[in-house]
RNA sequence: GGUCCGGUAGCUCAGUCGGAUUAGAGCAACAGCCUUCUAAGCUGUGGGUCAUGGGUUCGAGCCCCAUCCGGAUCACCA
């Protein structure tokens, strides 16, 4: 950063003294020197043609000259191919970045203080009726990196989780339950307490689709259409009576009701606490659908005082967008009720009131793209000044090799199921590099095992473009090698062992560098690679999208795998260079351990 | 139909602000490399009409327009 703020500068003033026009610092165009060229830094000058009114070439020479005359500290030699200009960087500039990025414990973080902006994460945000699935895993992974990487960008987080506890589906495994379930117990059953709730909507699915069925054939012999006999079977059926007659017990306080819904509702949260610890996220605070349903209703209320939506005469309240071009959007129900988008803004009234919040993220899928875009207006119109530029960080569905990751289409994968296979994959896979492991104890190899499974899990998910739908292949994801989380956990834990053996010979990298130790290309080019973190970390803060630092850290360790099979650093036999190498695999591993960590991937010492 | 998003190698994906005669990784296939700081690695070979057609300019996978294909969404569901 240093080097290219140098000369950007340079530039800046070059353009001024020899064309007498004004650019800005920003618009220097600099990147990394082709390989097949002499240089490690090239300015694209064809933007300064216009204002030099000479050829690419004489003006590239013009400038080169100029850099070499006012920045001969910097600028060592220069050639030009065409319009640009590769410019050789004295060594000693490229010893100085090296010492900045190793002196910095979190190279390429901005600080948080009491007046950076509060920014809020919304993340997870499940249904209580049923165990996590791999869609919900995409989610709070990427919540948490998406988290971890505002705050690395200088603001202050809090993540949230709004636990949609309430509603038709809970009543579903809560009648299931008492029809079925003869008292059973997350204790009684050994189940996680969110997969016995799940069991149990799955048995009311079960026995529901079977009344509807027996029901649609009544109807048909009775003389209606088929389609016409299952929709009127689906509302008759005796069980989905049942259970909406509990949920309108629930709605009135019922005490026997609600205190099943505790009870339940609380064996769940004990399991997604332990799926949430395995996956290594966690909330600042949470909210209850059960707390903020009402509070949206207030806020229609009020919005419709000041005019901004409309009552119909059947009593439904709605908002007209078709200035913003959109659709008429209902907010409340005829019968009074609350819908969705009711709720969303209940509970962004309650948020308001807990924090100052500036800005607003919103974790969810793709599929609620206009439910956010409305959101977005309402929450606006209603005076939230976060509102118009509340972020919906919309990421894609995860599809399965055989089709679509639906929840209705059975083809779900249990989130505590893949944790555990991953781990076990990557145990077995220890095992059979056994030799490499003699003088590690069980307990060391389990954690080791937790957090390579972990990380190829994390990292197969966290390095594609969020918002692109994208394909969950069980068998590749368990495929540790290439561009996966445990190969850069191995070259990290390879540069931890040359570290540890280094110190154990009695070399210490000295905290100032010989600036007079020569670099060699590759050497100069991982400098280059390392420097950029900076970058990628602000850019993933801009873009919302922590996968260009997946794929960064990905790029680094490969170059430097390269790097690590043409020298041996401790037998080599220059101490300078030694010390130089020593602190470029020192530099590596630490802004791998810090990328990686955004992710919420953790790195072993060995493996 | 309206709106939004995607289409890059057989497969999964990168591709930064539009930059360099040759668009990159990994997987799969084939051929090499462990007496060498951890081979979960490295090197090499083969594999491409960047969906299609126009446009913008010194220059386009990237920007604009049109078309085709795929997905999402447009509920008194959440």
């Amino acid at each position: 950063m240093e080097i290219s703020n140098k000369i950007s500068q340079a530039v800046v003033a070059g353009i001024r003294e020899l064309y007498g026009q004004e650019v800005t610092a920003d618009s220097v165009q600099l990147q990394e020197t082709r390989p097949e060229f002499e240089g490690n830094v090239t300015l694209v000058v064809f933007p300064y043609l216009r204002m030099s009114k000479k050829r690419p070439e004489e003006t590239a020479q013009q400038l080169g000259e100029y850099l070499m005359q006012t920045v001969p500290d910097v600028v060592a030699k220069f050639n030009v191919v065409k319009g640009f200009l590769n410019l050789v960087i004295a060594p000693a500039q490229w010893i100085l970045l090296l010492q900045e990025i190793r002196s910095q414990e979190r190279f390429g973080f901005r600080p948080v203080t009491d007046e950076s902006p509060l920014v809020m994460i919304e993340y997870s945000s499940p249904n209580t009726n049923k165990p996590l699935h791999l869609g919900h895993v995409r989610n709070n992974l990427l919540g948490w990196a998406l988290a971890q990487v505002m705050e690395a960008n200088g603001n202050r987080v809090v993540k949230t989780n709004i636990v949609n506890d309430r509603g038709i589906h809970i009543c579903k495994s809560m009648l299931a339950w008492l029809r079925w379930g003869n008292g059973e117990t997350p204790e009684t059953s050994g189940k996680k307490g969110d997969h016995l709730i799940g069991d149990y909507y799955v048995a009311f699915d079960k026995h529901y689709r079977e009344e509807v069925k027996q029901l649609a054939a009544q109807y048909v012999l009775g003389g209606l259409p088929a389609e016409e006999a299952e929709e009127k079977a689906k509302q008759e059926a005796p069980l989905i009576k049942e259970a909406h007659a509990m949920l309108v017990k629930w709605e009135q306080g019922d005490p026997e009701v609600r205190g099943l819904w505790k009870k339940m509702n609380e064996w769940v949260y004990a399991g997604f606490d332990e799926t949430y610890k395995a996956l290594g996220v966690s909330f600042d605070k949470i909210y209850y659908e059960s707390d903020t349903y009402l509070e949206g209703k207030e806020k229609v209320e009020e919005g419709l005082q000041k005019g901004f939506f409309y009552r119909r005469p059947d009593g439904s309240v709605w908002a007209d967008l078709t200035k913003e071009g959109l659709d008429e959007k209902l907010l409340l129900r005829s019968d009074g009720t609350s819908v969705y988008m009711t709720q969303d803004i209940g509970t962004a009234k309650l948020r308001f009131q807990d924090y100052p919040i500036d800005k607003m993220i919103y974790v969810v899928g793709n599929e609620q793209n206009y439910h956010f875009q409305v959101l977005s207006i309402l929450l606006d119109k209603l005076g939230f000044k976060w509102g118009r530029d509340l972020v919906h960080f919309s990421y894609g569905m995860v599809e399965l090799p055989n089709g679509k990751m639906k929840s209705r289409e059975g083809t779900v994968v249990d989130a505590d199921d893949l944790i555990q296979t991953m781990i076990e994959d990557a145990s077995q896979m220890s095992a059979d590099k056994v030799n490499k492991l003699e003088d590690i104890t069980p307990e060391e190899a389990r954690e080791i095992a937790r957090i390579v499974g972990m990380g190829a899990l994390k990292y197969f998910i966290l390095k594609v473009d969020a918002r692109k739908n994208m394909l969950f292949n069980p068998e590749e994801s368990i495929d540790f090698n290439g561009n996966t989380g445990p190969f850069i956990q191995y070259t990290y834990a390879r540069i931890r062992s040359i570290l540890r053996k280094a110190k154990a010979q009695g070399i210490e990298v000295p905290d100032v560098l010989p600036t007079t130790a020569q670099l060699s290309d590759k050497e100069i080019s991982l400098i280059q690679h390392l420097n950029n973190f900076a970058d990628v970390v602000r850019q993933a803060g801009s873009d919302y999208n922590p996968s260009c630092i997946a794929n960064y850290c990905y790029d680094l360790v490969k170059e430097y795998n390269q790097f690590y099979h043409d020298f041996s650093v401790l037998k080599e036999e220059d101490k300078e260079k030694q010390l130089v190498r020593l602190a470029l695999s020192e530099a590596v591993s630490k802004v791998v351990r810090n990328g990686l960590g955004l992710l919420g991937i953790e790195v072993p010492e060995r493996m």
